[in-house]
DNA sequence: GTTCAAGTTGAACGGCGTTCAAGTGGCGCG
DNA sequence: CGCGCCACTTGAACGCCGTTCAACTTGAAC
């Protein structure tokens, strides 16, 4: 029985949920598929193509159309779906964040949201930058979200914080819930690209 | 002659600014210290307690005091002078992404910033919020930037893009004045907080 | 049934972080 | 001044990693 592509892909990010990134070794890949680690290399050229493959299957749905709206909403949407859609496997953040693709997924998702910052009325530069801006925001959350899943030694890190306005806004924050946490960063973003699109200089 | 655990520090910033955070290796730190590997574990428990020095040394900067005025012109500047830390050593960026220290600069400098925010009439809570979205943005620019610099393959990453808005997005954006393209994406973030200030729903 | 490319093996290479018993050197104390 | 001790270093090893490559096997197309 021999492997396609998509089988290693498909493997690959089974074992990434079950052991998480530090553990995802093409040895063990390898293994788990029922084959030598050498052999994944006919298939993809090193290990970073690999990960950008299973990041572009991650993304995967962002390609899909936003929902009719206003742009703002769209906007509003399209971040949580992709903070959905990294927080749908382990680490996933971390290997999106890791990579550069420019493989199917990730293009048809940028496309996307370009157009709806451009129709709204953004300049296309500052539309890209906007989007890199939110794009940033948003791996940056997810990764800490999902460090925080995977140590359990968060309360460690804050008792070597002395007593302060930091330790508590250290305190409260990441016990937040999440997902409310998340919207009030993507609203502040939002506020800022309603200002400059409202006074007609974005 | 024998080591102190700050001269460790400084030589590992010194073999990270010739070499990058990926040639940064525990043979190679003491090879230049005049030492063998093993040698290091006796001032650092393991290779990451090490980049957590590193990264409060690279982020010493920001435990200086801001210049007075007001609370908005404050954090921009404190978001300059993070841009500015980061950037100060090679890969500075992915060392501090990558570590999460409670370490005395880091400290002073989260408490001061949180302090502006506090003063200006945020709540504890959502001025956590709001410097967390900040810094996630910071250093998702920093790391992009630097990666920048590091590979000269940026135009080739785009010339695998479709013709699109997204591939002139793409190409106006990375090569943009990288100081104006940052600022924007603070100015973003901070009428966003603006906003909420004014409208006392922070 | 043969052929031939697609796919896999198995072994090796060099490098990594980390450990640890054994050694050494500098410093304070008597 | 000399001694002892402990802070520091050695040197060698362990187990793991990504990657390479010549040799082998498989499976499908003719």
């Amino acid at each position: 029985m021999q492997l396609r592509r998509a089988d290693v892909v498909a493997g690959a990010l089974i074992l990434l949920d079950a052991e998480g990134l530090d553990a995802l070794t093409m040895r063990k890949l390898a293994a788990q598929l029922g084959v030598q680690a050498g052999g994944l290399y006919w298939h993809f050229k090193n290990k970073s193509a690999l990960l950008g493959a299973m990041a572009d299957e991650i993304v995967a749905p962002l390609a899909a159309e936003p929902a009719p709206g206003s742009w703002d909403a769209q906007l509003t949407e399209f971040g949580h779906r992709y903070r959905q859609a990294l927080l749908s496997h382990r680490d996933g953040a971390r290997v999106v964040a890791g990579t550069y693709v420019t493989e199917p997924n990730t293009v048809r998702g940028g496309e996307m949201i370009m157009r709806i910052l451009i129709d709204a009325g953004f300049p296309v530069e500052r539309a890209g930058w906007a989007i890199f801006a939110a794009g940033y925001y948003v791996l940056g959350h997810c990764i800490e979200e999902q460090a925080q899943l995977t140590e359990g030694d968060w309360a460690e890190r804050g008792a070597g914080l002395p007593d302060s306005a930091l330790k508590e806004a250290f305190e409260t924050t990441i016990r937040a819930r999440p997902e409310e946490r998340f919207a009030y960063g993507m609203e502040l973003l939002l506020d800022g690209m309603r200002a400059r699109l409202g006074e007609a200089r974005p």
